[in-house]
DNA sequence: GTAATATATTTGTCATATCAAATATTGACA
DNA sequence: TGTCAATATTTGATATGACAAATATATTAC
């Protein structure tokens, strides 16, 4: 009997796609530091940068969910690496930013989330990535509107 | 300051894809059987057309870890989904099949996995989901190779 | 045939995902 | 102004993901 579910859909391409490449850009990211992972880095870049951003924001962002973005700024204040303030003008949401480990953190992290990214698209003309932008969005597209 | 890190490469859409594909397909199922989630579901399915595989093959097909798959099959054991017995001639593995329970539950839901994968992709010509898969094809190359 | 290896699964730990419900605060408006 | 709806976050419960180590059985090399 044939294999229905895996092998007909190109959902399992994009599943396997983006779970090789975290895999990868993990197994870079801890040999820098062991302590932190993919989605860490990820978010200590995105706070350095926009230093703005509240909770909300950055999960919306990163396509997480709220309660997902509050366990991981808790676990990243436990090691130090970000500090929560409630934001003077709207105490409902916070200020967070980067206590200066976590921005020595960064520094070393963030020379290998740009190579993760350059190695795992290598060999791709501009052409064939604005092409799978494109196909990606359509059916981001098809899930959301109904 | 820009948003360097979430838009300016289409692993975020991939990434984007995939969890609206599984958050569109996870609500379609609930509506069936609120006590299933997506990977049970696609378990079900995938056991029941190849009652010969053992959970490594499963694992390797739907690209989960193999404590995950004893996990789930663990708690679909629990919810009397599955069945596992020691496979005769190699005691290492299992043998997996549904209950009859689980081919009701499978019936249920088939129509509604498929139809998930039919809007997904709807409106793509067949050209299109080729060149997508081809070039999802040299990401997973390119994390995999180094 | 036994020791060394390889394979299939399990278990433990911690991180993230999803969903629902609870809290706190703000904004809208009769 | 007081009430109701909306917003931002938190908390709880359960599922999955990654990785390391343990267990049991099978296979290979000698």
């Amino acid at each position: 009997m044939k294999i229905e579910l895996s092998q007909n859909t190109v959902l399992y391409s994009i599943e396997e796609a983006i779970k090789s490449y975290r895999k990868f850009a993990g197994r870079n990211i801890k040999q820098i530091d062991k302590s932190i992972t993919v989605d860490q880095a990820i978010l200590l870049f995105l706070i350095h940068n926009n230093p703005e951003f509240t909770q909300k924001a950055v999960a919306d962002i990163l396509f997480k969910d709220y309660a997902s973005i509050t366990r991981m700024i808790e676990s990243m204040i436990q090691k130090k690496l970000l500090l929560r303030k409630p934001n003077k003008t709207d105490r409902r949401s916070n200020d967070i930013k980067l206590t200066e480990k976590g921005v020595e953190t960064l520094k070393e992290l963030q020379p290998v989330i740009i190579s993760n990214r350059q190695q795992a698209l290598g060999g791709l003309e501009k052409e064939e990535l604005e092409q799978l932008d494109s196909t990606l969005q359509k059916i981001i597209t098809n899930c959301k509107s109904e």
